[in-house]
DNA sequence: GCGACGGCCG
């Protein structure tokens, strides 16, 4: 673009002064600085920059047009707005300006000018608009100075608007660099950041030049590490290497570019740090998980050799460190030293200890912090609902939001996906159901992450079909949406489409990551496709570069185990690069148990023991495999074990939920309000299918009752009270949904099937490893869980 | 006229 020989001088003239002004860095007359040089690589020709520092004059539109930008979904903003196409003899008008009143403007900059100050008392954009029009006539538009000022009431004030600022700025003859920040800070407060970098590309190829209140605005708004690097460039040529806003936005803008080591540079050549400076640098280890980093940097603070004190933002951040690390000490640390420094009450402070308190295990500390605080906002009913949901405590977090409604204060998104993981976790299909319709009549804006949570919800609340339409209504998904589905259709034993979904995702160019290979190879298992598990498997590492950890070889283990190739799956156990847990070794033993296999059953056993002497699963597994090859000793030795080593085998229990409400049966329980019907109903249940043939499974029950005290045993279990209740508390057709906190025995299993064929209905039962989806007499696990 | 901070999904 051709330039005019009065802008280069101006230019050069400008840019000469603010070098003069600038009494840190000096580019010119010692070569180049180490950042410097650093950064030279990072501009797109090194010899511009070299050329530039011997000091011709004719450099400095070289060095400042070339800005590449890495977006292209927006024509520059030249083809919007005129830039720059201007009355030419403007620098003469300055003389005739007038102002409203007749007076002479002054340029004492102790008087404003009183047309700025009208604009300044403006409060709305058709009294701006007035006081435009007559500034036009009198010429006082003309005045660069005073025009800026409109600029700055459009794009700065909430009641401005960005387009008129860049209209008027596009009729400013010569824009002063305060006019183009304002226009540069609009957009920037508007997160319209590419038109940011965009504006200030144009800036710079029409010759304007930036000031030391420029560039914080662009670190703010740069998104992307080479345009960050560019703009860094920029800063230090333009003399603002050493302005400790500009350093502090440039860290900010490295860390947000996940560049820490470049932010870390900045900080550590940085002579005036100021408390700002700390707190960013110190949020940023903390963000991209250097915790440690971050906590000694802090305490470096607290040495007190250093010129400043820590304030709420740094002990925020340093909070944040220590949620990651889990450092309890810390936190226990840094919250006396809020008490002893009186920080009185700081809202995001608060919410931050809550947050780590939750973060650490410790819901309680965080909860009486909730309750003394009398101040509360979304943000801290939600850490403190997540906090419950966190540590187990749906029903704590329910009454929550409950009380949060009470309170009128409206849940959002963030509410939502915590309370629908919450209804994952109980099975709540009910509840989640009514959250999803809240949602919908609250005008709650449904993103990728609450959509997720949906999808979730419904996939592990048994209601597959929900799971998969709401999936497909969602206009955006990421890959844990994606993952989410999967999961849920290999859990309720849809492997093939899980497969497909896989596919799908393949085509849609979502990259998979490690979770979704977890999904795929349990779908695999499920359908038994051991070739493709084992395919799927290596393409983890050949293909997607995801190296695979200790759950991906436990999958690869139950893929195996299933099929009967018992002897491959201990070999890939041997051969793993890491020592297995008691997950791949659990499953390696599930997979015994089907398939008969008592000396592999024994060394895995054997080997579970070892790492995790007090899970009373392996030795109820144990022992029920004992059983089941009536090797009777031997079950009553492990059993012995179990007893010796003080363990029981915890109880098992089972979830039913009708209308909202969400009922609970342990084994013989009879605590029930129905509870004489239950029994009935149970009994009822029983001669049914003692008429269709069904026999007792008695092989996992107590070896030492006697054969009929096994089989009241059996139809005590709790699956079978919760089915009685939902048969009995539903209407026909409808399917009935269990959640169980323990595997389901093989007796629970087989009756089960013959109910749902008896009774017409699908039965759900969820165990704590799958779905059990019983229609017309038989299983989706295919008998094998 | 400029800078830093908190919660959700697989």
């Amino acid at each position: 673009m051709p330039r005019s020989q009065s802008q280069e001088d101006r230019g050069w003239r400008l840019y000469s002064e603010f070098r003069k002004q600038e009494d840190g860095l000096t580019l010119r007359g010692r070569g180049l600085s180490e950042e410097e040089r650093e950064l030279q690589t990072h501009y797109s020709d090194g010899k511009e920059l070299k050329t530039y520092l011997k000091g011709r004059k004719t450099q400095i539109f070289v060095m400042a047009a070339p800005l590449t930008l890495h977006h292209h979904s927006k024509p520059p903003l030249s083809s919007d707005y005129p830039l720059l196409l201007r009355n030419p003899t403007s620098s003469s008008s300055i003389a005739v300006i007038t102002s409203s009143h007749g007076q002479k403007r002054t340029n004492d900059p102790n008087q404003p000018h009183p047309c700025i100050v009208s604009i300044e008392k403006c409060s709305n954009m058709s009294q701006l608009k007035q006081i435009h029009a007559q500034m036009l006539r009198t010429g006082l538009f003309f005045d660069p100075f005073t025009a800026g000022k409109i600029v700055a009431f459009c794009s700065l004030q909430d009641s401005g608007s960005l387009h008129y600022a860049r209209l008027v700025f596009s009729q400013i003859s010569n824009p002063t660099p305060y006019t183009c920040n304002s226009i540069i800070r609009g957009c920037t407060d508007k997160n319209l950041h590419q038109d940011a970098l965009l504006f200030y590309q144009e800036m710079i190829v029409q010759g304007l030049i930036p000031d030391r209140f420029t560039f914080p605005s662009l670190f703010k708004s740069c998104r992307n590490l080479s345009e960050g690097k560019q703009l860094h460039c920029h800063s230090t040529k333009f003399g603002f290497a050493s302005d400790t806003y500009a350093q502090n936005t440039l860290m900010n803008m490295y860390s947000n570019c996940r560049c820490l080591v470049s932010a870390r540079k900045v900080f550590d050549k940085m002579v005036d740090k100021t408390v700002v400076s700390w707190a960013t640098m110190i949020g940023a280890h903390a963000q991209w998980d250097q915790p440690d980093e971050a906590v000694k940097l802090f305490e470096r603070l607290m040495d007190e050799r250093e010129n400043v004190k820590p304030n709420e933002v740094t002990l925020v951040n340093v909070l944040s460190a220590c949620a990651r690390a889990r450092d309890l000490a810390m936190v226990k640390r840094v919250h006396q030293y809020i008490d002893e420094k009186g920080f009185g009450f700081h809202l995001v402070l608060n919410t931050a200890l809550m947050d780590v308190y939750c973060k650490c295990g410790c819901v309680q500390l965080a909860r009486d912090l909730f309750d003394k605080g009398q101040q509360k906002n979304l943000f801290s009913w939600n850490i403190m609902i997540n906090g419950h949901v966190e540590n187990g405590n749906y029903e704590e977090a329910l009454l929550l939001f409950r009380e949060m409604q009470i309170k009128g204060v409206k849940g959002d998104k963030v509410t939502m996906a915590t309370l629908l993981l919450a209804c994952t976790h109980l099975g709540a299909l009910e509840l989640g159901k009514w959250l999803h319709a809240y949602i919908k009549k609250q005008r709650i804006d449904v993103d990728v992450a609450l959509g997720t949570a949906l999808v979730d919800m419904y996939a592990k609340c048994g209601s597959i079909e929900t799971a998969t339409r709401v999936f497909h209504e969602m206009p955006e998904k990421d890959v844990m949406t994606w993952t989410a589905l999967i999961l849920g259709l290999a859990m309720c034993g849809q492997a093939e489409k899980a497969l497909q979904y896989f596919d799908e995702m393949h085509i849609k160019g979502v990259k998979p990551d490690a979770i979704t290979f977890v999904g795929i190879l349990a779908a695999c298992s499920h359908a038994g496709f051991v070739d493709e598990g084992i395919s799927h498997f290596n393409s983890m590492s050949d293909t997607y570069g995801i190296q695979p950890a200790i759950e991906h070889y436990g999958g690869l283990v139950d893929i195996l185990g299933r099929a009967g190739r018992i002897a491959e799956a201990e070999e890939l156990i041997q051969r793993m690069p890491m020592a297995p847990d008691r997950f791949v070794l659990g499953g390696l033993l599930g997979a015994c148990r089907i398939h008969g296999n008592l000396q592999a059953a024994e060394r895995a056993a054997k080997q579970l023991l070892e790492i995790d002497p007090y899970h009373s699963g392996t030795y109820v597994l144990m022992s029920n495999i004992y059983k089941s090859m009536r090797k009777w000793e031997e079950a009553k030795r492990i059993r012995e074990l179990m007893a010796e080593r003080g363990m029981k085998k915890p109880p098992g229990c089972s979830q039913i939920e009708v209308q909202g409400v969400v009922h609970e049966f342990v084994k013989g329980d009879s605590s029930h309000r129905q509870s004489l019907e239950i029994y009935e109903m149970l009994e009822d249940m029983i001669s049914k299918l003692k008429k269709a043939g069904y026999v007792p499974d008695k092989s996992e029950v107590l070896f030492d009752m006697a054969e009929e005290e096994k089989e009241t045993a059996l139809s005590l279990h709790s699956e079978k009270l919760a089915i009685a209740f939902g048969l009995l508390s539903t209407s026909s057709g409808t399917p009935i949904r269990v959640v169980k906190n323990l595997r389901m025995c093989s007796d629970c299993h087989s009756a089960t099937k013959l109910i749902s064929k008896l009774y017409n209905r699908e039965i759900i039962v969820r165990d704590r490893n799958r779905f059990h989806h019983f229609k017309d007499g038989s299983c989706s696990c295919r008998d094998f869980w």
